[in-house]
DNA sequence: ATAGTGTAGTTGTCTATACAACTTGCACAA
DNA sequence: TTGTGCAAGTTGTATAGACAACTACACTAT
């Protein structure tokens, strides 16, 4: 509970939700119109407007103009994967962080890379493979194809004191990504820089960055199965 | 692009977001104030407060009082990950969903069990496994433990007609929910069940869902990692 | 019965104003 | 040099009022 009493719109957000954990308000239920609890709270009708669209932002109530609001039938879980470093992430945690370039190169996108950096067959890409340890624990290796256009210096990076995404974010403001989340066997090579057993499962994430007109980078970032999760969690 | 004109804070939103997504203003640039916008725009302060706001609240910007805006460090993947029905989101797919029920049953808690659903060691809970299908192919296994104080009739409930999602969150209403996302090998039984090798990994999604006081149920989903991804996209 | 009309109620947006809470930098005093 | 305090600038919140856009429903005229 924050000290500072809570603002007036917060504590209308806080009955809402209230009605609605207790069971009272259940999903497909009106909520009382916003000339209602500008009554019952004594408040102005901007002040509980905010509160209403802010709900209806965060997915649990359904306004209709003109018709009223409801509860909204399905709760979403909003879980807030964050694009960042690695190594972020690892220090978030206490841990120390460390990289190896296993590669970088430049190399022909065949067919299907060409598609989805948006270039033609047999153009020239950067092609980059490293493993990243947390505690000297290796615990992902990124498989990261680059447009030149994006970033023309990326061979030139010094991996050890930054890293892709780091490096991308600057060069490249990101507007737009797709990820893709899933279990999957490592390749052999993979498996081997990552120090586990071929039929280890792993959680990989692919994950296409778009900047502007640009696609700027394709990712493949594979996670021991055994040794990281993703995790959240959700509240009212 | 909407037909009818985007409203005033809307398009100052899209303003700030072109200058980020342009690289004009890039992560930990100081954004225009609020009374600059309002002169350049020539609206009220409330107004561009709003579009502020929001972008705040949509993880762009960092908002300090008495400082001032600016660009966030980090850009977040906001992937919405639905608390709904298997029965739904196959359907959504234009999709026949059936399901088969392998086990309903009442259960003493072990220890470890009984200390996710916040009940003593040896507690009664109910059981159930099922095996969820998309057009005749198995694709979700649901093995789920619920707490009898959040649904008492659990166990005469028709799983044809309905699904144990759709059921516990008729009778207690989600306030709260942990989820976790990780690769792993299936156990025997899951792999029979769903009819793939033991050596095939799958996407394992544990999840706690709470309601009020009580924690309602916890539940392990386990999908064939071939046939089943996450993916989400972000924008701007 | 049916189609059209009007009205009350509801949400969406915008304005102008006000004060509070906070940060920053500068001027001034010790 | 150092510290204090003030002033300007910035964001957070709240109000009162206004109009627009839309829905649902009752009522009327055909």
């Amino acid at each position: 509970m924050p000290q500072p009493p809570m603002p007036a719109y917060e504590q209308v957000k806080a009955f809402i939700k209230a009605q609605i954990n207790h069971g009272r308000l259940r999903p497909g239920d009106a909520v009382p119109s916003e000339a209602v609890l500008q009554q019952q709270f004594g408040l102005s009708r901007m002040t509980v407007n905010r509160a209403m669209t802010e709900l209806a932002a965060e997915g649990l109530l359904t306004r209709i103009r003109g018709s009223g609001t409801v509860v909204a039938q399905w709760h979403r879980i909003s879980s807030t994967l964050a694009v960042r470093d690695i190594h972020e992430e690892v220090l978030e945690r206490g841990h120390r962080h460390s990289c190896v370039v296993l590669s970088l190169e430049i190399v022909s996108a065949d067919a299907s890379l060409a598609h989805a950096l948006g270039l033609r067959s047999g153009a020239k890409v950067f092609h980059s493979v490293m493993v990243h340890y947390e505690d000297g624990v290796p615990i992902q290796l990124e498989d990261r194809h680059v447009n030149p256009a994006a970033a023309p210096d990326y061979l030139q990076v010094d991996f050890q004191s930054t890293t892709p995404t780091q490096y991308l974010f600057q060069c490249a403001p990101l507007s737009e990504a797709r990820y893709c989340i899933e279990a999957a066997l490592p390749t052999k090579l993979e498996a081997k820089a990552l120090g586990i057993k071929p039929s280890e499962p792993c959680l990989v994430i692919t994950r296409c960055t778009i900047s502007g007109a640009h696609v700027a980078s394709q990712g493949r970032l594979v996670y021991p199965g055994m040794r990281y999760h993703l995790q959240g969690n959700f509240q009212l």
